[in-house]
DNA sequence: ACATTCGGTTGACTTTAATCAAGGTATTAA
DNA sequence: TTAATACCTTGATTAAAGTCAACCGAATGT
């Protein structure tokens, strides 16, 4: 695991129990023994902005559960270029499909904002797939789930324009769908977000700000009609609202 | 399974025993009765161009291996446009995941070439997979490899420009890397291939031609040395080739 | 043989977002 | 308080691919 030497960052054991694993679809409903023996095996990490997790061919020890902060899945091509693959708010896991072939991460991962983020052994994930059936299945789902977010995501870069790709990307930070104002938090350097430039990125909100009524103070942002939103992008999109299912 | 009617296609059962499965890595080194059911459950179906395999949202019934021609693989927005996922040659799966949720396709399927493809029970699969723990593991397997795919795909068409695309499509058509020229066979029909549209494929192509002394022949095309066009493709990204590893 | 159709190519134009450049604002450091 | 830095916004320009339109050539049908 590689670090940046200048930036900061700590790490305690054993902090909060349960609750952290429990925020993700693949571990609920799972044999409480395992779970119990991740939570010990779990390291919390707060890690500054612009620290790098891991990067891409890194042998892969640990899958991670997001407490807190903004984390960005990247790959760099060989003339230098990034590509984000992903940008993951907290509650999200990262990690945990890189179990096979010889077990190297297959991105990188740089904190975006300030994060904190649970580190588990992959092995256990792994022993778990090999040993318990029912587990096995909940993994296979959640892989074919994530393969599923990546057919969006293809369909998104391709036919979406910016404001709509940038009101998509809001969309997924609300949990579900509520009536009236809604309060959202963006990580605080809004660049690199969405997968565009930050000039689109500006250009992309001013406009959303213009035909949706979008308020927006520092990194807080204040969607008046949620339904606006959803028909504003949701029209160039093959997926009905709420689209993750 | 939604037909268009005005395409003539047949189907035979039985008609080959064994092959088809084992070009699909997912399948090798099967438990070999598993396999035998699957053969002979098997129908072959004989599709024209155009001909639906099967609508998103239709009922997961079968999954298909292609022994000839060509499939794509889109899903349609809500204001009509479509999306390719993915062009798919002989000798690949698919409709194979699409096991959990309701059951339902996640994409459509079409013929672009008369096609001769193999349909196999989907449930069969299901029941090996809660049934077979090393074929979980698998498929478990595939579907990540699957993910890995799609990330280069979400890589490709961020950071690719249109020949470089091309080239990348021309790549994945090779087997293995060869020495000296090299002839492949694209679908007749040339429109819609890598996710472009014609008018930019077919100057893609021109492009190609001039820089990399390509020689094309009506659906057939001759690589002079297949280090330059890798050296042209594959600079603008993050895997080696052979990237399908 | 001729007309028709379809696929492919080419040119002109438009749209979109990346890039380049400048200026503004806010937070932090001296 | 001022200076420095980082982040954000805006304008102008550029590059790439989509769109629209015209045309060409091969295959098909009459």
């Amino acid at each position: 695991m590689k670090q940046v030497a200048s930036h900061k960052c700590s790490s305690h054991d054993h902090t909060q129990p349960l609750s952290e694993l429990l925020q993700v679809t693949l571990f609920q409903g799972c044999d409480p023994s395992f779970l119990q023996k991740l939570e010990v095996a779990g390291i919390t990490h707060r890690f500054s902005k612009n620290h790098v997790v891991f990067m891409q061919d890194d042998l892969c020890e640990w899958f991670y559960v997001i407490r807190s902060g903004w984390i960005k899945l990247f790959r760099q091509t060989l003339d230098g270029d990034e590509v984000i693959i992903d940008i993951l708010p907290a509650g999200k896991v990262f990690g945990e499909t890189d179990i096979f072939d010889n077990r190297l991460y297959s991105c990188s991962a740089e904190v975006v904002q300030d994060a904190e983020v649970i580190a588990y052994p992959i092995s256990m994930l792994r022993n778990e797939i090999a040993t318990n059936q029912a587990f096995s299945m909940k993994m296979l789902k959640h892989v074919v789930q994530g393969q599923r977010e990546k057919d969006k995501e293809i369909e998104h870069r391709t036919i979406q324009n910016a404001p709509q790709r940038l009101g998509c990307f809001l969309l997924r930070l609300i949990p579900a769908k509520k009536a009236g104002p809604i309060m959202l938090h963006l990580p605080y350097d809004k660049t690199l977000i969405a997968g565009m430039q930050s000039e689109t990125f500006s250009r992309a909100l001013a406009r959303l700000k213009e035909d949706l009524n979008l308020k927006v103070r520092g990194s807080t942002i204040e969607i008046e009609s949620m339904d606006a939103l959803i028909t504003y992008t949701c029209s160039a999109c093959s997926n009905v609202y709420p689209c993750e299912d």
